[in-house]
DNA sequence: GCCAACGTTGGC
DNA sequence: GCCAACGTTGGC
């Protein structure tokens, strides 16, 4: 079992949407690296909900991952603004998971919180320029994470 | 709204 | 395969 980190801006999709979904497929991720990421996530794997560009940024609740290696369909769907024309169906390019929701955190855990509790190796997010929006998060960062976020 | 950081594209 | 131009992300 393993812990993540995965961005959305709250205005495009917020943790309160997810928690009025079932499940929803994390779509929309049009970058290499972040897609790798994806494709090695497990059923039953979690990730930490974190808002970016907004006010403030921050991790703001848990989310797990119900399904593995899905095909993004909007790469396929020409009126989505996440379509890509040079993804071919016999091979897509983009691929996902499908999340289910856990828990919003009693209180947010801010940027400048992470930045003052974590080192920049420690957890990828609080690196200056980092643009990822899929990464890794290790063990004990993750334990402590949702200790933070638990106690209000 | 600005802009630094950085990923992608395409000409050569 | 280099790299300039361009586009996007995301904090501020």
């Amino acid at each position: 079992m393993r812990y993540w980190l995965m961005k959305s801006e709250p205005d495009v999709y917020s943790i309160a949407d997810l928690a009025n979904d079932p499940t929803e497929i994390w779509d929309g991720v049009r970058n290499y690296q972040a897609r790798n990421f994806l494709r090695e996530m497990q059923v039953d794997d979690l990730a930490f909900f974190y808002h970016s560009n907004t006010k403030p940024p921050g991790i703001v609740g848990l989310m797990k991952i119900i399904e593995a290696d899905i095909v993004d369909p909007t790469q396929f769907d020409e009126s989505s603004k996440y379509y890509d024309p040079k993804s071919q169906p016999e091979e897509p390019r983009w691929r996902t998971v499908k999340v289910g929701y856990v828990e919003t955190f009693a209180e947010q855990i801010t940027l400048d919180t992470l930045k003052a509790t974590f080192s920049p190796e420690e957890l990828l997010v609080v690196k200056r320029g980092n643009r990822l929006s899929v990464m890794p998060v290790d063990e004990a960062v993750a334990e402590k994470l949702l200790e933070m976020g638990r106690s209000a």
